[in-house]
RNA sequence: GUGGCUGUAGCUCAGUCGGUAGAGUCCCGGAUUGUGAUUCCGGUUGUCGCGGGUUCGAGCCCCGUCAGCCACCCCA
């Protein structure tokens, strides 16, 4: 129950152990594979200065326009929580001067804000890997990013599809603009509201509007491949023949659009339909244009980003979502006496690498409940018999396995007992009683 | 930003016509100092999301607000 005025804001979350072991495993998975890729992490900024945002997704954007968390800063200086990575990768990498002559391959991992209605798979702090390579300009490079997707919602063990399309050079989207327009006016009446609006600022949005009527006339609207300029059509289908090559099944979508200004030539989307209509799992694109309109030399530039709570969502539909880590050995003591005892105990088998939980001091029963609720593999109970020399008894848990002997003897027992548990043991959603009941 | 639904114990929920806030579960202790059955006994569970209004009296009706869910919009 929440107290009194005192809560999280809005469409921010608060993650806690069960859960955050699921987090913990993805990224060290994702880590894995980016390295398998050999991309560098770089550590950028939450807080960059709005004019950044502005001047890289584009003024009449949703994001810029309506859902940027903007402040000033003390000296009046606007600043705003990053709404996405890309524009302040770019921006490191030019400030610190790390593409000239080099080609560089980033990720990074964190949260982004946005100031949107939560729904489900929609936060307005939510997590985000971000992928970006600079100075590669060859469809090669299109087509390892996107393994690079395939893998890490493989690895993940996700189903989702893949959709591409060319956007093409900014002239030939611009002409295509204008194809479009001239497509669209003589039925403009019949659109839908918004896209008499998307008329004026940004018509290629009408193509993957959801209104029934507005879906029919871009059904047959003329397609942006079809009026790409020649090099960004050889591009394409170099980078098909590449995914073709590589076994990445792949859907042509015409209306795939995308919604930053910034991108050019490939774009490309993971979609789902497991999560409500938040259907994007991962999406990215080209954006050549975008470091020199940042003040850069001019460099291409590809790149991609995953919603991490969606991947985590899909995950636990899915039923491949992480547990946490179970502890090895659950030590109770019964009365204060023996309590220092147990203490020393499990302060030596840590020492050994052995993860430990103690209780007590408490009843016998007592102590077997906190043990089963610890999930540790095993359990000892160390009580005024164990401190005189009787013999102590270690049993597992889950199954039948019992062990007798000394206290000083249950350090090298415990080693003999060989305890290799599973990281990720499947959650059966069984505790320790329910498991015993149906044995 | 717009719309619909929902907020009662840690959890799942009931609460009739406006009349003393309930059940199950969980947790704790005991019957039972030594390896977890079952059962029984006892115990703690609360700002009814928050604020206001109507009323002799509000968990219930009205207004506002906050949060959650779902959809629009947008997007990862």
């Amino acid at each position: 129950m929440a107290v009194k005025g005192l809560q999280a804001v809005r469409g921010m979350n608060d993650i806690f152990p069960a859960e955050a072991a699921a987090w913990q495993a993805l990224e060290t998975d994702l880590r894995g594979l980016l390295q398998l890729y050999d991309y560098g992490e770089v550590r950028l900024p939450l807080l960059e200065s709005t004019e950044l945002f502005a001047r890289a997704i584009g003024d009449v954007t949703d994001i810029v326009q309506k859902e940027m968390y903007t402040f000033a800063d003390r000296n009046g200086d606007s600043l705003t929580l990053r709404p996405e990575g890309t524009a302040g990768c770019v921006r490191a990498a030019i400030q610190n001067q790390t593409m000239r002559g080099q080609t560089p391959r980033y990720y990074y991992m964190g949260p982004m804000f946005r100031h949107e209605r939560p729904q489900k798979g929609r936060y307005r702090q939510f997590h985000q890997l971000g992928v970006e390579v600079f100075g590669q300009a060859g469809a090669g490079t299109d087509a390892e990013i996107i393994a690079l997707s395939a893998r890490i919602l493989k690895q993940a063990g996700v189903q989702a599809s893949l959709q591409i399309n060319s956007l093409g050079s900014p002239e030939a989207r611009a002409a295509y603009r204008e194809r479009l327009l001239e497509y669209l006016r003589p039925q403009q009446e019949a659109l839908c509201a918004d896209c008499q609006t998307r008329m004026e600022h940004n018509p290629l949005r009408i193509l993957d509007c959801k209104v029934p009527g507005c879906q029919q006339i871009a059904s047959s609207a003329p397609h942006l491949v079809d009026h790409l300029d020649s090099e960004s059509a050889l591009h394409f289908a170099s980078l098909q023949k590449l995914l073709t090559a590589l076994d990445i099944p792949y859907q042509l979508n015409h209306s795939l659009v995308r919604g930053l200004d910034y991108y050019n030539r490939t774009v490309f989307e993971w979609v789902t339909d497991a999560l409500g209509a938040q259907g994007t799992v991962l999406a990215g694109g080209r954006y050549d244009g975008l470091v020199a309109q940042l003040g850069g030399q001019d460099t291409p530039a590809i790149g991609f980003a995953v919603g991490l709570e969606r991947l985590l969502a899909l995950q636990e539909i899915q039923g491949n979502q992480a547990c946490a880590d179970k502890p090895v050995l659950f030590i109770g003591a019964m009365e204060d006496d023996s309590l220092a005892r147990s203490w020393q105990l499990a302060e030596a088998l840590r020492d050994l690498g052995i993860s430990v939980v103690s209780g007590g001091p408490a009843g016998f029963k007592a102590l077997l409940k906190q043990a089963e609720r610890s999930r540790a593999l095993f359990q000892l109970v160390i009580g005024l018999g164990q401190l005189q020399g009787e013999p102590v008894i270690i049993k597992e848990q889950c199954g039948e396995g019992r062990w007798e002997g000394s206290l000083e003897a249950v350090i090298t027992g415990l080693q003999s007992l060989g305890v290799d548990f599973p990281k990720h043991a499947p959650h059966t959603g069984q505790n320790f009683a329910t498991a015993r009941r149906s044995k």
